[in-house]
DNA sequence: ATGATTGCATTATTATCATAGTACAATATA
DNA sequence: TATATTGTACTATGATAATAATGCAATCAT
């Protein structure tokens, strides 16, 4: 797992997102086990407190449950976690052209620097 | 002015976000007096304080500059502004383009998804 | 039954952020 | 000259975040 984690916004967050992430891209599979937390920790070098306030988000969400002591678990409800996926991308595109706007670039204007990133063969660190 | 703020990151990065796209976008012009310190900490309801160290921060980067008591103004360098705003434009398209990757769409996928946007009348909080 | 693992709660400490309030030097402006 | 405005510095306070360090109840494996 990647668990790059930045200094300008709450950690917690920030696990909340690469985590959601990890599921609704299917690479934490819908009820599977979620390794413990105190592992989860140790994995992102965070403090296990914090760990812990991101998963207790998660299931707030309805994304995970946990079985007291058996340990935690994703949701088997597929059809929610693909709903949350397109929510969150299409808040994303819509936060990325606002910003975009922002700066005096038109939808049309953005679409063309894609389009020419599209037609140049593009390598950015975003494989597979 | 728009100051819609966050509570989700530092008020302060909020703020040299703003004042950056507003000076990037012309809505500043190059050489423009800027509203003093209390002025613009008001409009957007802010501590001095916290207006006082936006602006410290962008005089660092060279967007601004202060001529002791007469007053702050916006740099005059139009080449620097346009090269900060061709940056930041492609820094955000690389990152929106990783996050939709985490998310498991491809470059492709996401360019579709916009192409459709660009079909449909978009009506977003977007106007100029 | 015993020990290990699980989630979870608790307390304390440190750092950052935002605010409030005050003050001062330099300089326009009247 | 007197006044107001400018940027800037300073101290203090409260809230939030992150960490560290324990501890406990439930349950699983042995």
């Amino acid at each position: 797992m990647q668990w790059q984690l930045r200094g300008d916004r709450p950690i917690y967050q920030q696990l909340v997102e690469i985590l959601t992430e990890q599921i609704v891209s299917g690479q934490l599979a819908a009820g599977e086990k979620v390794p413990a937390v105190r592992e989860l920790a140790a994995q992102a070098g965070v403090n296990p407190n914090t760990m812990q306030r991101a998963l207790a988000d998660m299931e707030r969400e309805g994304l995970m449950h946990t079985n007291r002591t058996s340990g935690r678990y994703v949701t088997e409800d597929k059809e929610m976690i693909d709903k949350i996926r397109e929510q969150i991308a299409s808040d994303r595109i819509a936060e990325f052209l606002a910003g975009m706007s922002q700066l005096g670039f038109s939808e049309q204007e953005v679409f063309r620097l894609l389009e020419k990133r599209q037609e140049e063969g593009n390598q950015n660190g975003t494989e597979k």
